[in-house]
DNA sequence: GTGAAAGCGCTAACAC
DNA sequence: GTGTTAGCGCTTTCAC
């Protein structure tokens, strides 16, 4: 593999010149440079990146620690990510933990070592590890950002969940159910990031009714744990007349069952999901969700990193809005 | 941000010392081993894996070339990959094109100035590219391996295609169909790619009957796009009775489609598609769709550049079959 | 068992 | 305009 010395010798200069006509930084006779571009071209040389940043001792790539690539909001934020980055002139470095707790830490060591700008996490840090996190960075001298609600004060952009779980409560509410289900997130683990679930849950109270809830782990991607679940329910609750999922995914399920079950879909059972997810406006029937503005939620959060690695000081929390699609499900 | 010679300070050694003990390399003794562990918690020190890699010259990196994160055959395929890379100590540096040919190359070219140890390329590499590439290729000395079918002699790992068109055809006129319609990819740019079509067309004309084909590029994730494909076909081909799509979202689509018309299915109308993506089997009606194997596929992928990337001579072509998964839409 | 020194590929002063 | 030199953070001989 070629080096800068090699081009450097092919072309008869230096390596320091062959720096500057690759970075376009100082003025080159027109000579040289035809010299240089030739000698790059006949030894498809290549830049080692790599060294360049060791040097240099900045990064232009921003690590993304997801929770997985094939949950479909976690897909599409990756996708809008990559390309809001791509936009800024910034790369991300991936990077997934499946879900599980004690892959985390992992992932994290990997996306330190790399020696990344910064980190976007799109998982909740919970509590413990928050603060050895955070410890650790300070130290690191590495900004994190999260893509997800933590309770206390530190950098995040996140959606409006509160937003969300409101406008799902009014929306079922005014269709008229009475007998209103609600499958959250794991509300142990992740106290914070259910903010849907409190304000869902305070609304429809507020109005004089009550709901009842199940639990499902939100980041989870097993199949049959998620059929499990909707399985109790319905077999549990069959007067419900109005169902509230946690995601899109839940809610695509749920719809399906109801209709294999013959239960009539939206006139015995109103369903409502969460995220707008890509698959959701597909769904016979469409289905009625919450969307989440993921394009606005990338831009936002790389423009934060961005403005974090350059050492600006940056307001703790950016909320994004969500907005009720009303499809053909409620 | 420490560093190997803080460190080294620190613990009142060399920093020949403190790699050692990082590296488990060399017997150290018992108490250079506790200053050193001592001082690197102390420091919250995080090895540069980029100047490592760089006086190693050796790399523990794949790049992957994702056509986007947000096709949910690629984030389950990206999944996998990283699960399966991961499981054999190696890690995946992820880009994607947006589907954009023009895109494609930067992407390329960001994997090879990352120095990555090879390249598994998740998209056709249309021909022109394909000779550029390849000459390119051969001298950085990257090993290349295609994660779809391409004609001519080169690694690459792909699912049986053949087989799935074949399934899928005789699996329509075993139902009774006899105007069939199928989707495929784009036949102009990927002709490769559409080994499905093929096998399917041939199979159907053989048994003495025809289908008609219409066209929708693979990789575009434009819902308007697909919409509107869709759209045409129920309009121009009232008459179908069974229709194969190059993808469940496709299939999905069109489904959603049917149903909204009230075209039963599958008792008018049946559908089949292709990839049996996480969503497929939580559709009502389940969908009838010719499976990927996944798991075998990332995982031989993986297995295979590994190889590659060690020097090894491997087999150029790895197929690894398709199943035909029969739910309901059928 | 440990340290000194060279060098991976590159850029950034500093000379000329 | 261009070359020389030092050094980014690390590993790896080669001495001791």
């Amino acid at each position: 593999m070629a080096t800068i010395r090699d081009v450097a010798k092919y072309a008869g200069v230096s390596t320091a010149t062959v720096s500057r006509v690759l970075n376009k930084k100082d003025v080159v006779s027109e000579e040289t440079l035809q010299k240089v571009t030739e000698a790059v071209e006949k030894l498809s040389y290549h830049p080692n990146l790599l060294a360049r940043s060791l040097v240099q001792g900045k990064n232009d790539t921003i690590g993304v620690l997801l929770p997985s690539f094939d949950h479909p909001y976690w897909g599409e934020m990756a996708q809008r990510l990559d390309q809001a980055a791509k936009k800024r002139g910034y790369y991300l470095l991936f990077t997934e933990y499946s879900g599980k707790e004690e892959e985390k830490r992992k992932a994290f060591e990997y996306l330190v070592t790399r020696k990344v700008g910064g980190i976007i996490a799109c998982c909740p840090l919970e509590k413990e590890a928050q603060e050895r996190l955070r410890g650790e960075i300070r130290k690191v001298e590495m900004p994190l950002l999260s893509f997800v609600w933590v309770t206390d004060s530190f950098p995040q952009v996140i959606p409006d969940d509160r937003q969300g779980g409101l406008l799902a409560a009014r929306h079922l509410l005014a269709k008229g159910c009475r007998n209103i289900v609600h499958v959250s997130g794991d509300l142990k683990m992740y106290k914070e990031t259910n903010e849907r679930t409190y304000a869902f849950v305070r609304e429809i109270e507020k109005r004089g009714h009550t709901c009842i809830i199940y639990e499902c782990p939100l980041y989870g991607t097993e199949k049959e744990e998620m059929q499990e679940v909707v399985n109790k329910i319905f077999y549990e609750q069959p007067q419900m007349d109005g169902l509230f999922l946690s995601n899109d995914i839940l809610a695509a399920l749920s719809v399906s069952y109801a209709l294999a079950q013959g239960i009539r879909v939206p006139e015995e059972l109103r369903i409502i999901g969460y995220d707008d997810v890509w698959m959701s406006s597909f769904l016979y029937p469409p289905l009625t969700t919450i969307r989440q503005n993921y394009e606005k939620l990338s831009e936002q959060a790389i423009e934060k990193m961005i403005r974090m690695i350059g050492g600006e000081p940056i307001e703790e929390k950016t909320v994004v809005p969500v907005e009720l699609i009303e499809r053909k499900t409620t």
